[in-house]
RNA sequence: UCCUCGAGAACCU
């Protein structure tokens, strides 16, 4: 069982959860790990029903494949990942019923889920919850996922804030100082953890992402001096921040400097940096940068294809665009609703509607639910092509399938019409956007 | 050997 699990956890990895299910048949007997990892495989492909079934399928099995409390913390991320947060809340309850104590990973992740669901509130709820509750101590894990969570809301300096606090206890000349002082979260100040790399690349990435690139060298810098280690995801998110503002030259240097540092750039890294080239019209350095991540046999994933695909479509490469899309699943590479719709959108752009819609059609025969930046697409080819009558069926269809037209969607059809000099058409469709409290831009 | 926190892709102007 030990073996299997090793290869089994190798294949989930991957996304190749079927084949890791197909294994532990094979085995004559799975013990818990190995019942965890397939449970976590399918929660992070998106199948909680199979997960579901799994951990019945343990309730009721013999002793030795019991479900733990692991295997209920799996499931709870399960949930909040889905965004259900009452079904975590419900698997909570259960754990309770089989008497299964929770954790602190049980607490982290719920406290997570709420955070990505912007509900700070409730996440100090969870925190309160647990200091009651239990023997154990805000961990350094909490701390960076509410700091995660206030830059989820835009709220740096209380994310900073965090940092502050973990920095102050772990320093022994201030503890006991800070008693009377209202804190971010109210934390009692002589349990703190202290910081990790994380804490610091949670507020690099942030600041980066808000284009603020001289917080974020700062936060590396007092990073590095505090003796942490920057790893590939800490540079990732430098590199992207420098792409984002253009700053290519410097993105590139970066690269050199953390290979110095003894950090190989990864898919994320390159793709980052080779989306940016695309955009900018850098098409050949592109190429290179992406042979080059090739030949280092970086491994190629989902987004780096897709952005492959995109940037070929901007080249107005349609041919090979489509090749690269036909090439993914020999590489064993899903292509999501972000990979159809890159491709849609190439087809629209080049006036290519038939071939836009044989693509939705297959998207939708393979299970892939289009949102709508994907019908936003169709609706742009359309109403470019001169068929403002059927972008409008289309726009529909939309609401006949639960999704709201958004401000793009507006815009799209506002700007075809005026192109049209029908102005009368352009101000009803405004008021309809004003009605579905859409704020135009 | 299993679970919790941080990085990259698509739509209009």
């Amino acid at each position: 069982a030990f073996t299997f699990n090793i290869v089994m956890h190798a294949l989930c990895k991957e996304g190749r959860v079927g084949e890791a299910a197909g294994l532990m048949g094979c085995c004559s007997s799975p013990d818990v790990v190995c019942y965890n990892t397939l449970v976590w495989g399918y929660c992070t492909i998106g199948q909680l029903g199979n997960a579901v079934k799994l951990v019945e399928e343990m309730v009721v099995g013999n002793g030795s494949s019991k479900p733990n409390v692991v295997t209920y913390n799996i499931l709870l991320k399960g949930y909040c990942q889905q965004g259900v947060l009452g079904g975590a809340e419900c698997v909570w309850q259960q754990m309770l019923k089989r008497g299964l104590v929770q954790n602190s990973v049980s607490y982290n992740t719920m406290i997570d889920g709420e955070c990505k669901e912007g509900s700070m509130e409730k996440a100090f709820v969870w925190r309160d919850d647990m200091v009651s509750h239990m023997d154990c101590f805000p961990d350094d894990v909490m701390f960076n996922t509410l700091m995660n969570g206030f830059c989820i809301r835009r709220e740096i300096g209380k994310a900073q804030e965090l940092l502050d606090q973990m920095l102050e206890s772990s320093s022994l000349s201030k503890c006991g100082e800070l008693g009377t002082e209202i804190e971010v979260g109210g934390f009692s100040p002589h349990i703190h953890p202290k910081p990790n790399h994380i804490s610091y690349t949670t507020l690099i990435g942030t600041y980066c992402r808000a284009g603020k690139l001289q917080e974020a060298f700062r936060f590396y810098e007092e990073m590095v001096r505090s003796g942490h280690v920057p790893d590939e995801i800490t540079y990732s998110s430098l590199v992207y921040g420098l792409c984002k503002e253009g700053a290519l030259l410097e993105a590139r240097e970066l690269m050199e400097k953390m290979q110095s540092m003894g950090v190989v750039p990864n898919q994320v890294t390159y793709t980052a940096f080779i989306d940016a080239l695309f955009k900018a019209g850098n098409v050949q350095e592109a190429h290179a940068l992406y042979d080059e991540m090739v030949k280092r046999g970086v491994v190629l994933d989902t987004v780096a294809c897709s952005v492959l695909i995109d940037g070929l479509c901007r080249e107005g490469k349609l041919v090979e665009a489509r090749e690269v899309f036909e090439k993914m699943p020999n590489l064993d590479l899903t292509r999501n609703h972000v990979t159809y719709t890159t491709l849609i959108h190439g087809y629209c752009k080049s006036g290519d509607i038939q071939d836009a819609l044989m693509l939705f059609d297959d998207m939708e025969k393979e299970g892939l639910k289009a949102n709508a930046v994907t019908y936003n697409a169709l609706i742009y080819g359309l109403s470019k092509n001169d068929q403002i009558d059927d972008a409008m069926e289309i726009f529909k269809k939309m609401s006949e399938k639960g999704l709201m037209p958004c401000n793009v969607t507006y815009n799209i059809i506002i700007d075809r019409y005026c192109k049209q000099g029908n102005v009368k058409q352009a101000f009803a469709l405004y008021n309809e956007m004003i009605q579905n409290q859409l704020i135009p831009n």
